[in-house]
DNA sequence: CTGTTAGCGCTTTCAG
DNA sequence: CTGAAAGCGCTAACAG
């Protein structure tokens, strides 16, 4: 039987006493006396009161609640940001609205009307692939919803975002194979328009210089992340008259259909061929072939980061635009490489 | 510049009508003029107008929001499981609140109150792995929040769930390696006062026992699903006169980690011993030692199932109790295995 | 067809 | 210290 649930306005009836009165005695406000209080905090919790947070936000213009908006949930790297997001925002009182943009620029503009419906008190996005126009995010400043980006990130000018350095990232995986003698490095990188991959590119041929190594272009290819693309991409690197003795590869996920494709080649991993690749996937502990190491991006802190500077802007706490770098690290599971 | 957002009153007193008549005109409502209706859509459109959802779900006790209680988002099971939920109430308009309750009895206690107080419309959960007590969740029914369950389902008569048959599953497991011969399967099962262990039990006795096989419960040993409780398991079975030729474990997560061992100690997988196990993660695809099968219980389906149901409940098309069951598959890279 | 009125539950001046 | 009253923005019953 859902019973009627017992309002403020119910309280002071029964106590012959005003709402406001009620109000007062349930939020520890000064002018209230003391015995007017108990007689209220005892009705309340007899009657088993709670307070209807929809009337509240309505009132108070705060839903307490934040928007976070993701390509896909089931991707590791986002349901990791996902738990540090949630896990911040509960310790602050906050609760998480989630959405998934499935890459799909049209779906993305449609999490936004609903979360602007919502009246979120701001929001946390990955932006989706192939989102190339901002101005569903930059519409959410009429209605004074902050909104700090994470991982994908628009190339707008004042915005809050947590960014992992994937230039520096990639020279750590560079300078890490030149320092166990690799002169020639091949490169699978991802689409070429992807800011991840120009990200990396420009950390590549960074680090080549930095190390006076010539950059061949010939030694970068580029793969669409299916297991095709990858063997392709495999396939020309190895049909080069200057065969790279190691790889980096745009992801862990990428490197394992490059180990799959080399194996069957009779290539054998970690003997002729060395790979370093990005996101430390737990999974590479278990492989036969694992990379020498992958780049971690900490996505359940970047998570944490992108919640606690949205919370800061929500308290006006700041009013300047912060960008926080996450630095990557070069792992083997779960230690450091240096 | 935040401008103040423009509101049916706003828009009734520049045009000289009544705030009912703005709303009637913004909802097609019968009986409204065609001309003021022009009127009014067009100074909304002008204005921007959006009705204030935190207003509506005030007036209207209802939300659009539903919460979603997991253990924890980083699991792949979870995460694919929450994709369906959100893609689902998304095409039905609802919106979704995420908890992870870390298998944590209390903070699980304190997520259903915090979706309570947002007066979310209904609730999925998947309950914490030491949640023994269920009253937090009875309590809903007082706010007439309706609940449905999946994957950890307690025992309590007249719940809404949805449940993948994991006796059948392990039937299936046990079929699939007598029919390759094996006879001697042991069984490497998670924490013996989990539902899911004790259904995988179950199913192994019932399959055996189909089988004409005899059952032996030295070839049952438990994991508390770390490594090193999965090694012990392994040592047990292993040392055991009648070594086992095929492996049933709790998932791929223990799989892994007794291929690990088994490897260590020079035993050769898929050559002596055999693996069978749960989850059908798609690295298994990538594994040198991968198992023989792997038992999929679609998550993402489930979730999609739960919100259906849920769904039903209310918009009150359902009213007695419904338990939806998904049929798990053995599967081999993606492929049933029959 | 349209306006008036009341009210959802709570907070917050403003008087007293 | 307490009560009355207004109002957040919207909907809906009731009159006209």
């Amino acid at each position: 039987m859902p019973e009627k649930l017992p309002t403020i306005k119910e309280i002071a009836k029964r106590l012959n006493i005003s709402p406001s009165s009620v109000s007062r005695a349930l939020h520890n406000h000064p002018s209230i006396g003391i015995s007017t209080k108990e007689k209220v905090v005892s009705l309340a919790k007899e009657l088993g009161y709670e307070p209807n947070q929809t009337a509240i936000f309505f009132q108070k213009r705060k839903t307490f609640t934040i928007g976070v908006i993701l390509p896909k949930l089931s991707e590791a790297f986002f349901s990791e940001a996902i738990s540090g997001i949630e896990d911040f925002a509960a310790k602050h009182k906050y609760t998480v609205l989630v959405g998934q943009s499935h890459n799909n620029f049209e779906k993305e503009k449609k999490i936004i009307e609903t979360m602007k419906d919502h009246r979120v008190d701001g929001i946390i996005v990955s932006v989706a692939k192939n989102t190339f126009q901002y101005s569903h995010f930059e519409a959410l400043k009429k209605y004074n919803i902050p909104v700090v980006f994470f991982d994908c990130i628009p190339d707008t000018p004042n915005i809050d975002a947590v960014e992992c350095d994937m230039i520096d990232g990639t020279v750590k995986a560079i300078n890490f194979l030149i320092k166990k003698k690799h002169k020639v490095i091949g490169f699978i990188n991802g689409p070429a328009k992807l800011p991840a991959s120009q990200q990396r590119l420009q950390g590549y041929k960074i680090a080549m210089q930095k190390n006076r190594l010539k950059f061949d272009p010939q030694l970068i290819v580029n793969t669409d992340l299916t297991p095709a693309g990858t063997e392709q991409a495999m396939f020309e690197l190895l049909a080069y008259k200057r065969k790279p003795s190691a790889i980096v590869a745009f992801n862990d996920y990428v490197t394992l259909d490059a180990v799959q494709y080399a194996r069957s080649k009779g290539i054998i991993v970690n003997r002729d061929i060395f790979f370093v690749s990005y996101a430390n996937l737990p999974v590479n502990h278990y492989m036969a072939y694992p990379p020498l190491a992958s780049i971690e991006q900490f996505p359940y802190e970047q998570g944490e980061k992108a919640m606690e500077i949205l919370l800061n802007i929500i308290q006006e706490k700041t009013m300047q635009p912060v960008k926080a770098i996450i630095e990557p690290q070069l792992m083997l599971n779960n230690q450091l490489v240096l």
